[in-house]
DNA sequence: GCATTCCTGACAGTTTTTGGCAAGAGCCCA
DNA sequence: TGGGCTCTTGCCAAAAACTGTCAGGAATGC
């Protein structure tokens, strides 16, 4: 293995491997002798990365700066702060540490000015009502939607009639008070809408409706649009 | 220059230069012979990241994989997704389009397949009532408490009594139903939340209290925990 | 003081890298 | 068809870089 390459490998190890991790390990890791590793280290810093080395301890990857610096304006980085930390607290539990943990690798790539900066954000999200905890779990759902496989749920709509659904899952929605499922019914045999903590018993079944997902989302935002433009129309005939 | 940093320097190179760009200029570029260019293209290629080489024309870089740098899972880019789309709804314009552009980075940044992934993302935000459009511009706002610049503005509080006042902007927090200013105001000399519908006539001013921003913060958010736990002991209390 | 680990210097053998030259091949245009 | 451009590949000998081994030195924690 050529020396350049070994160095992209003793980075994604440094990134990957728990620190701090001695240089035997990495030399290891590697194939080479310790001696190279300190030389490689010292090289990977001469590259513009910040490994902090203790006596007695071994190195952490302070700063990954294997290159393109990402560059983020202010004003990106606080929306995406912002963004992560709104998800952070209305996410089910397992969009909340995908945001959390995203949060953490965004914060490892930057800078250090950035990174600083990122952790000191001046925007806070705040919701004072987070939506209840649904029946179901969001992450399976999203998961069918995201591998377009068809599902099976008992569902109590607004006057608590109790029906049986399969549909594709298309679209989670997350509106203020609760989280929504988009999806095209197979009973109604059109596009609906399930409040998730109306859902209970989810199944996800063998059906795989790959690759409509994309183009049905379409036709439904589309159908959304033509209503809304009905709508407002109407309205505007009645004034 | 070692051959390694020069690869790296390449790498920047072709991320930066206007597409396409000659193997000539790269060596130029460079300072290496246009024999040695080739093999560090083809170094390159051996390295995972993906260049476009057409005869008569240039090289293109197509895929930025000189590593994973941003190995981010599936939750993690839904996650990503959501926060931005909801933070394009809520935010003021400057930050909308700071999400916005962040997305689309993001985005340019990921593999082939993970950018296709973002794009058409399962999560949607939906927020019904966008927060009234505050009389002061949020971005000189965000902008003043990220430099740590005292300011002043007149307020209008709940029963209409307007005030002049003059404040260190600590952080800017967004509710449901309006964005809020934290700050420690000088008038009243403690924490006060302003909401920004209420605020007019902004004025940044000279004087700058930095570096005190993140520990005033931190202060502010000990002082409402503690408020926070006085006030569930008196409700256990009275129960 | 001891163990652990980072860090540095020197040396000799090996491997890699480099530039120049030459030839092949794809693409575009006249 | 021919002629520019430019990517791509092969070969060679000189130059440069890299590597492992050995031998310390220095910082940190116990």
């Amino acid at each position: 293995m050529s020396r350049t390459a070994r160095l992209f490998q003793l980075m994604q190890a440094l990134r990957s491997l728990p620190s701090p991790v001695t240089a035997e390990r990495l030399a290891d890791e590697t194939n080479v002798s310790i001696r190279t590793m300190y030389r490689d280290i010292d090289s990977l810093r001469g590259l513009g990365a910040v490994i902090d080395g203790e006596a007695g301890f071994g190195y952490t990857l302070i700063e990954d700066a294997t290159l393109p610096p990402l560059g983020f304006e202010d004003e990106e980085l606080e929306a995406l702060v912002l963004g992560l930390r709104e998800v952070m607290q209305v996410g089910d539990p397992s969009l909340a540490k995908g945001a959390e943990s995203a949060l953490a690798k965004l914060g490892a790539r930057l800078p250090e000015g950035q990174s600083r900066r990122l952790k000191h954000a001046v925007l806070t999200a705040k919701s004072y009502n987070p939506p209840p905890a649904p029946k179901v779990d969001a992450g399976v759902l999203r998961r069918a939607a995201w591998d377009e496989r068809r599902i099976r749920f008992d569902y109590s709509d607004v006057v608590g009639a109790k029906t049986s659904r399969e549909v594709y899952p298309l679209s989670i929605v997350f509106m203020q008070s609760s989280h929504c499922l988009v999806a095209w019914c197979h009973l109604r045999n059109d596009f609906r809408v399930f409040r998730l903590d109306r859902m209970d018993s989810l199944d996800v079944l063998e059906e795989c409706f790959r690759p409509r997902r994309v183009s049905m989302l379409r036709d439904y935002w589309e159908q959304m649009r033509r209503e809304a433009q009905k709508m407002a129309h109407s309205e505007h005939a009645a004034s």
